[in-house]
DNA sequence: GCCCGACGACTTAAATACAC
DNA sequence: GTGTATTTAAGTCGTCGGGC
């Protein structure tokens, strides 16, 4: 049993109503007492139970989050950003990292205001809630709303700028599986920018199989063994981490051999070997979108899905080809 | 199956203590 | 007597276990 407010106005010689008033900042508490009653709960180590507030004002000031996996930087970034967010707001973040119907299940036993679910794959099983819950990235059931990034969007701009640089064999990594929508998306908007610049005859995708820096790099090496492509674009940070190893050890640089757009928009792509041109929304962004969604159903208001605006950002990885 | 009490935080009204 | 600070008591919330 954890330290109560009956355990600090034990400590402090002053009732528990008193307390409570303190540690919610009430005027009707003298600043003197106030103070003393803060030192006493912060020398005890006190932490408000949050079962017994959501008793009181029935809301937990939590929010869970499904997460898929602990692999993937941008996802561990916008997560980050996401738990920043809500923590200016007064609000909490629990992670599971069960599968979806099973996370989902827990954070109603847990009852918290609100779940965000990360829809890296096909949801499959039908998820039902009486918390509010939404979706980034794949759909999940209509019941719940989406917020999700214009992927296709994103690619198409990838495209375009490189088109813009004088590219026209320009080649595209990322999972080609038709069954996860956010990936396919991120596909289409690649073959809708070479259709666009006229160069579908030069199409040239290759299935990654997966999004980790291995499937990068195994993708790069199958992909520059046959063709020789200007440009590269990769559908996430850590394939272009695997991919930009690959091109390393092929004794190729870039920009000079290669020029490389990822998907992304991360401070991330910043850090690596050659500061790479990203597109996508800004994880920022994203996270300040999803937490005041979040919020908004947590307070019972209806959310319409929401697909955030794209833009690209150009560092030294991508120039016109020699 | 129903009722009741307990859990912890919080609010509120009424009562009390104390200084001026 | 008045005003301020604090205490007391009661009630609220959802869930669970125990007693009848």
């Amino acid at each position: 049993m954890g330290i109560t407010i009956k355990d600090i106005a034990k400590a402090a010689g002053v009732s528990y109503s008193t307390v409570s008033k303190a540690l919610n900042d009430s005027p009707l508490v003298k600043k003197e007492t106030k103070q003393k009653i803060l030192r006493v709960a912060d020398e005890m180590g006190y932490q408000p139970n949050i079962a017994a507030k959501k008793l009181v004002s029935n809301e937990s000031r939590t929010i869970g989050v499904v997460w898929p996996t602990v692999e993937r930087v941008a996802l561990t970034t916008l997560a980050a950003k996401i738990n920043a967010a809500l923590e200016q707001q007064k609000y909490h973040m629990l992670l599971s990292i069960n599968p979806t119907k099973t996370a989902v299940d827990l954070f109603n036993r847990f009852q918290v205001d609100g779940v965000l679910v990360f829809g890296e794959e096909a949801h499959e099983e039908i998820i039902s809630s009486s918390i509010p819950l939404l979706y980034y990235g794949e759909p999940g059931p209509a019941t719940y709303p989406t917020i999700d990034v214009n992927r296709r969007k994103a690619i198409q701009l990838g495209v375009r700028h490189l088109v813009q640089l004088g590219h026209s064999r320009i080649a595209y990594i990322g999972d080609l599986n038709p069954q996860h929508s956010n990936q396919r998306e991120k596909a289409t908007g690649y073959t809708l920018g070479m259709e666009e610049a006229g160069y579908s005859h030069l199409h040239e995708a290759v299935d990654s199989r997966g999004l980790s820096w291995q499937a990068g790099y195994q993708a790069v090496k199958q992909l520059l063994s046959k063709k020789k492509p200007t440009a590269l674009i990769s559908a996430s940070y850590d394939l272009t981490v695997g991919i930009i190893r690959g091109i390393k050890e092929l004794h190729l640089t870039i920009p000079q051999d290669i020029s490389l757009v990822s998907y992304d928009h991360i401070p991330e792509m910043e850090k690596l070997d050659v500061p790479v041109t990203a597109v996508g929304t800004p994880v920022q962004t994203i996270a300040t979108e999803i937490t005041n969604h979040l919020l908004q159903l947590a307070s019972g208001k209806k959310v319409p899905p929401a697909i955030l605006d794209v833009e690209l950002f150009q560092r030294q990885s991508s120039r016109s080809p020699e």
